[in-house]
RNA sequence: GUCCCGUUCGUCUAGCCAGGCCUAGGACACUGGGUUUUCAUCCCAGCGACAGGGGUUCGAAUCCCCUACGGGACGCCA
């Protein structure tokens, strides 16, 4: 795929191609600045008709777990990010988790070694960085330390230009265990992978003149950088970046409560970025197609979950019912209101009537639990406030006895509505409107839902009329 | 403390690079109305921002400088 926003000259065959990747580690769960990341790094490969990779930073021997591995591969697929290259794939350029490259980091240590640029010191290995040396007590260290004169390096980002930083310090580029860090097997991997561009969270924005050090140093071309804006926390959870800590912080929550992927996607993608052209809610395919590095926001962001409701609710509402059903089906068999094998054709024309209503899956079996259960809530403010005016037994009773003459072939709205615009007439009202919120409450335990008659409808003629019977014969005088 | 990045409605953002079309547009949220019952739906309306100061210019949200504020980094974490 070559489209024109890329550019004629990346279409040159010999250009290199577009090569980008995701690096986590899987020291915790999958929160919203990872996958946001993740996210941008997948749409730029697509965009571009590159190759995304996936690669796992696992160096640090305490902290990684398998099972936040599962997390990141299932969150990752979730929001219907594929990986060309990685874990359970594969690739040229494989192995893909970093504990298994120790080789590849040996031979790169060693150039460095014979280039003379690394030195032991209580155990580690240093990068030595070229320039004057000085001694300095430093405040934040609080300790005498050795500093160099390093002459200012250029980082190319294509979201904020050019931004020129000098290193002062020598840094490890491998522990007194052996085992390399960050910095060094960041890089190594991003040269033997053939890593063109390096997107990744502005937190990293200080650390990259490290990276274009040892990018020098190996005489490796440096990639382009592109560094996101954060993500802050909700000031209700103090300052500064969201962490994995936070409310709403993790993608696992979003799928638990049943959001739709492509909707949490699509909201991440304006998270930091946007088409320019005030259009939001986008199909995939929309927001590869208009996705640009360049189009990315300087500032930080704040996560606004309302905001990702309201599209995702968006989403929900456009779904053909039969998809619907789909997603609605685990939601209520998880909370027992239907059986695994439920009846499709009633399960379709429940959701049919209540989908454009329910703002949430989440908060679909609270709004449903009427039509799978006798067992449902009745709200009592409602119900006080019901029986205040009017005779409401009697208009229960009139009910009744109306619904009653029509048999179950001819259970349909159109006859019922009819059966409720005689009631009214015989008693000199246009409109039936003294017995629906009465029928309602007996028929559901609540003044709101669905269309009425609809709702009557797909109850059936047996459950509206036992329950109004029973109701009735609640009710005293 | 040092260095780096940033700053348009409460929030996400358009406009800024190529200064006039901006009495600053959209969306979420909020408030108020309406939608032949209800409603978590739908429609309409309202509220609401160029961080501050200086400069350049006929003209600045847009260019330059300073200040303030916010954020990040400074680990043998990634």
């Amino acid at each position: 795929m070559c489209l024109p926003a890329a550019g004629v000259a990346s279409c040159f065959a010999g250009m290199t191609e577009t090569r980008v990747r995701f690096a986590p580690s899987p020291t915790g769960f999958f929160h919203i600045g990872s996958a946001r990341t993740a996210l941008f790094n997948w749409l730029y490969a697509r965009h571009t008709g590159g190759t995304f990779v996936l690669r796992i930073e696992d160096t640090d021997q305490e902290r990684n777990r398998p099972e936040f591995l599962q997390i990141i591969y299932n969150s990752m697929r979730w929001l219907g990010m594929d990986w060309d290259e990685g874990p359970e794939i594969g690739g040229d350029y494989g192995p893909y988790f970093q504990s298994e490259r120790g080789e590849i980091y040996q031979r790169y240590l060693d150039k460095l070694k014979e280039a003379g640029r690394t030195y032991l010191k209580d155990g580690a290995l240093y990068f030595r960085l070229e320039g004057e040396r000085y001694t300095e007590y430093d405040e934040y260290l609080k300790a005498e330390v050795e500093k160099v004169k390093a002459a200012p390096v250029e980082i190319d980002d294509a979201i904020r230009g050019k931004v020129v930083r000098a290193e002062s310090r020598d840094f490890v580029i491998c522990r007194a265990d052996g085992s390399p860090t960050f910095h060094f097997v960041n890089v190594v991997d991003d040269i033997e992978m053939k890593i063109t561009h390096v997107v990744r969270g502005e937190d990293h924005l200080s650390n990259t003149s490290k990276h274009v050090e040892l990018f020098h140093a190996f005489g490796a071309p440096v990639p382009q950088y592109a560094h996101l804006p954060l993500i802050l926390k909700d000031p209700q959870d103090g300052k500064g970046k969201m962490s994995k800590r936070d409310r709403g912080a993790l993608i696992e929550e979003y799928q638990e409560r049943h959001f739709l992927p492509a909707a949490v996607r699509n909201y991440l993608a304006l998270l930091g970025w946007s088409p320019k052209d005030d259009r939001e809610k986008m199909d995939i395919g929309e927001i590869i197609e208009k996705f640009e590095l360049k189009d990315i926001q300087k500032g930080a962001a704040r996560f606004d979950e309302k905001k990702m409701a309201h599209l995702n609710q968006e989403y929900l509402k456009e779904l053909p019912v039969e998809t619907y059903a789909w997603h609605a089906r685990p939601v209520l068999t998880e909370a027992g209101l239907i059986a695994e094998d439920a009846d499709e054709d009633y399960l379709q024309r429940v959701l049919a009537l209540c989908q454009e209503k329910v703002d949430a899956l989440q908060n679909l079996p609270s709004f449903t639990r009427y039509f799978f259960s006798e067992d449902y809530p009745k709200d009592e403010k409602a119900k006080a406030k019901l029986l205040k005016k009017g005779a409401p037994k009697q208009r229960l009773a009139e009910v009744h006895a109306a619904l009653s003459q029509l048999s179950d072939e001819q259970w349909e709205d159109e006859a019922i509505n009819q059966a409720f615009m005689d009631l009214a007439q015989a008693h000199g009202q246009e409109k039936p409107f003294q017995w629906w919120p009465i029928t309602r409450f007996a028929v559901s335990g609540t003044t709101s839902g669905p269309d009425f008659v609809p709702m009557l409808t797909v109850l059936g003629r047996e459950r509206v009329l036992a329950r109004v019977q029973r109701f009735h014969d609640q009710l005293e005088g």
